[in-house]
DNA sequence: ATGCGTACGGAGGTAGCATCCGTTTTGCTG
DNA sequence: CAGCAAAACGGATGCTACCTCCGTACGCAT
């Protein structure tokens, strides 16, 4: 199907626009109400019929997905900087906190993020993301665990899980205070007990 | 508030039909579709109005207070168990499973009750059980605390937020396995690492 | 300029929430 | 036992949001 989108005749003109004019106000929406905002109202602000956004964006996941993939190009840039630095343990570190503040752009995002993560239905479309962001996350475990300074038992996907959860719980209001001795506990959990003084 | 319904003139019979009849379909509905359930359906299937349900519990939290409460019985005699055990540190981790086991009754309920744990809202009805639980919890931690079998820079609250997070995730349909290792991670965060080897 | 085909958009049917008020039930009292 | 006042009932109601369907308008290639 996106076979037969790029081997069609171009895209008309309004099309792109709407798109984009939708892109834009869906993210802002989200931003002020959390992923459960009226997508009815997107679309009026937008200026397109309620018929426009369910053709261009069939279920609400898809344009989340479709919002986020604006989004996770702050997270490659990001990317970008952790694998210059050396200890990849600080990597790891800074590796959970993006994805955490991926997660918790929105808020209520965790949830579909989780229920696309168990990834059953293959059209849904957040699953793609979730994958990509586990694999690295595995990425980044292994090389901190080759140093040593990650217990062997963690997988990339506990964090992954542990990143979900901070994300979640700062999404429901939390303070900041709490929230990050909850990530020290964490860290705490990962970490291999060194016996190195300081 | 409680004194008030004791000096008042006895409850009608119906009233107490009705409760009870409101608090047992609540019950149904929310095990099988998660706290979002639709009320109108639970007073339907009660053989009650709508208006008599809204009169009984005003809001959703409330009814789901309600339907908690009946709930809570079970956590309080999971809790005399553990207060037998000697060791405090296995009482704590119990103590964890308990309460993690009380937040994913219902799939969904960790959200409604992390809301109340803020509690800036004092007549929020779900806040005063959030209270009671992170007391208890930090009474744990303090005894295990003594034991040196905690790191001391743990507090109840945290245990609180950490259990209530395995909650949500299980809430969404993630399988067991990855979430025993997620509790084996958090686990991990708040023992204190022991000298004595087995 | 014209016509074809795609995309638009709003009307409309459904579902759930929360409220209000005329009616019924209850239990006390004479 | 009958009658009455208070209390509770319950459904009709107005609202918001979801999602679909189809007559219409618009963009583009000729």
């Amino acid at each position: 199907m996106s076979a037969g989108e790029l081997r069609g005749r171009k895209p008309r003109a309004d099309v792109q626009r709407n798109r984009a004019a939708l892109l834009e106000t869906a993210q802002r929406h989200f931003l002020q109400h959390g992923v459960g905002t009226s997508l009815e109202a997107v679309a009026k602000e937008a200026g397109v019929g309620p018929g426009t956004l369910y053709r261009h964006f069939p279920t609400r996941e898809a344009l989340l997905a479709a919002v986020l993939q604006t989004r996770s190009e702050e997270l490659v840039a990001r990317q970008a900087d952790i694998e210059q630095l050396d200890d990849p343990a600080e990597a790891l570190e800074q590796w959970l906190r993006a994805m955490e503040d991926y997660f918790s752009a929105f808020s209520g995002l965790p949830d579909p993020l989780m229920a696309a993560a168990r990834a059953q239905e293959p059209d849904n479309p957040l699953t793609i993301p979730c994958d990509i962001l586990i694999s690295a996350t595995d990425e980044y475990v292994r090389a901190a665990q080759l140093g040593g300074r990650v217990r062997v038992s963690v997988r990339g996907h506990d964090l992954f899980l542990a990143a979900c959860s901070v994300a979640w719980i700062k999404g429901t209001g939390t303070e900041e205070e709490p929230l990050d001795r909850l990530r020290t506990l964490i860290a705490s959990g990962y970490r291999e007990r060194d016996n190195i003084q300081v």
